[in-house]
DNA sequence: AATTCTTGCTTCATCGATTGAGCAAGCATG
DNA sequence: CATGCTTGCTCAATCGATGAAGCAAGAATT
């Protein structure tokens, strides 16, 4: 019967033709709209079991060639790399799932015209909607969808031409700063600026970050000192070199420290540990995003958790809803006690 | 011209009458064999300029459906939480976009029933081929794919049906075993078992590490603590429990362990930071997967970091080659230097 | 001048699923 | 018995891209 070496996979045709029946009602009883097309429930019945022996499985293509909508919907996601857009992308599968929708994702690794292409990719697979995740330009991805009349939506960053959901970037840091410039006082007795690392100085996430940044300090009678501003991009390399720019122009170093992303502690710490600078006398630090690794490196390092769940949420509200108002939906994050 | 709002997506039927030519001529253009199809360069030219004004977009559902090869080469992965998963997942797609395939992915959260559903959701979608990686039953999964002719290839876990690319796990868990055995020696004058913690009993991957393990006491002239070998899963909540349990039933706990995987540590750490046992004398861990902050917690943990790349490169031999041998192809990890 | 060859297209069937329109048989109603 | 309604299907067009086959016009060969 069903040959595990059929080169041919079975078709809806070749269902009609072993049930003696045609194509259109096997069609109309596999997807499930056999009561709406007057199908007795004996044939349906039998067209089910058939189709269940032969192992037929539906030709998505063929399906949504025909179909209005696709049901496919789409992410942009920068980087696998961490564990803040690994959750984005766990749960926008879930929720996609639980909606009947087919997820394609795919990462972009922070280069523009990678998110271009990636773009242009997910409109010739017509997804029904696209989510850009953390996009450098989210403006022209959200140009390229409307010209196909695909909608939208921007998440982490966000973007002017379609609804945005992201982090209270404002509000975290500014508790975060708080925290650290606390620690530090508590520490060291001294009330000192703290050194800002990493992020992108352009991108509006680092730019809300540093207005938390400075309030912070402003809130605490603190000067920022604006040679303390290295907003020398996410990568680790990028914050390593910066630190070790930092250390070479500068003695002594800043006793508390603002990390933007888990992704440039990683370069923050291991020049930390390589140069030998902090030896004995840890730095303390506040790092806007998590790990769990990172919650034990020690208690004299406070987090930012973005609260992913309610991100992701806030984004199918959005499509479930078909809302298409430019909000931009801010998600307080969760400042977490360490250990 | 192009109209912002426009609801209908362009096709080549709609460039053809643009042009005053078929759409057989544009189909020809556009996917580059014109020359083939004997269309001229002038014709072509105007074609291709047409089709960028009018922000043409191919409808690959359309596409595909006509052509016998899909070009979409899928995979399924249990997790994103983690380096290692996040890297092949990374690696994989940018081996394919290499190739001209596009990458599908889909996260099954270690259910094997999500596992059967995504798999054939991937047949669905008409995958020429299928990555399985660190399936709980990728037989299963072969036999499904093999029924629709789809190829299919494990990764990180090896399978009876289909070939398969995994790390040299026996060789890292030797070699990690005795350098955490070593450090013990070295750290507490000790020659005594170590305790193995996380991962499954029953896969593939566990019972090497656990050959590996044992064999790198054997040879330190150690015998191995039946009642230290606890195969409690990956999650972290188990490795966890498992830990509690542990240390109810024994004292004192072992002076070093085998952690298999991030995740399982991930577990371990919060219960050695939670409970307070090995205040003041950490344990010497060895950890069967890297991560750049466990690398950074100590320098009382060794680490195997699993070569990624040379698997995936393994993974896409032979899919270019096209074998079908059911070759296991055992890749070396690295035993990382601490720091 | 008749023929073959080449160039540069067009025509049309096809991939598999979907769905509006239609049709035949059976039953009920007047 | 004629008419209309219901049930349970089938027919055929359609989605957009592809490519084998074919055709007309001009160039080259005999």
């Amino acid at each position: 019967m069903n040959r595990t070496t059929q080169t041919k996979r079975t078709t809806i045709y070749d269902l009609a033709e072993l049930a003696g029946t045609s194509a259109s009602a096997v069609s109309a009883v596999l997807n499930g709209n056999w009561k709406k097309r007057r199908i007795s429930a004996k044939l349906a019945d039998k067209i089910t079991k058939l189709a269940e022996e032969q192992g037929y499985a539906l030709n998505m293509q063929a399906s949504v060639l025909r179909r209005e909508r696709s049901k496919i919907i789409g992410m942009i996601v920068p980087k696998y790399d961490n564990r803040y857009f690994g959750s984005i992308v766990e749960q926008f599968e879930t929720l996609a799932r639980e909606r009947g929708l087919f997820p394609i994702i795919t990462c972009t690794r922070r280069d523009p015209a990678l998110e271009v292409e990636a773009a242009r990719a997910m409109l010739s697979y017509q997804v029904d909607c696209l989510i850009a995740t953390g996009a450098t330009d989210p403006d022209r991805i959200v140009d390229l969808c409307a010209a196909a009349g695909v909608r939208t939506i921007n998440l982490d960053l966000p973007g002017a031409r379609a609804p945005s959901v992201i982090s209270d970037n404002y509000g975290g840091a500014l508790e975060l700063t708080r925290r650290v410039l606390a620690n530090c006082e508590k520490e060291y007795g001294e009330k000192t600026p703290l050194l800002f690392v990493g992020g992108r100085g352009t991108d509006h996430n680092t730019m809300e970050r540093v207005r938390g940044f400075r309030d912070a300090h402003a809130e605490a009678g603190v000067t920022v000192d604006e040679t303390l501003m290295l907003t020398c991009g996410y990568a680790p390399e990028k914050a390593e070199s910066a630190m070790r720019q930092l250390a070479e122009r500068l003695s002594p170093l800043p006793r508390g420290m603002f990390v933007n992303s888990t992704i440039s502690l990683e370069g923050v710490m291991r020049w930390i540990r390589r140069s030998g600078h902090y030896a004995g006398r840890v730095p303390q630090l506040g790092c806007f995003d998590w790990d769990p690794f990172v919650a034990m490196l020690g208690d004299h390092i406070e987090m930012v958790r973005q609260d992913v769940p309610k991100m992701l949420e806030a984004v199918f509200g959005i499509i479930d809803s078909g809302a298409t108002d430019l909000t931009v939906v801010q998600i307080p994050p969760i400042v977490e006690k360490i250990g």
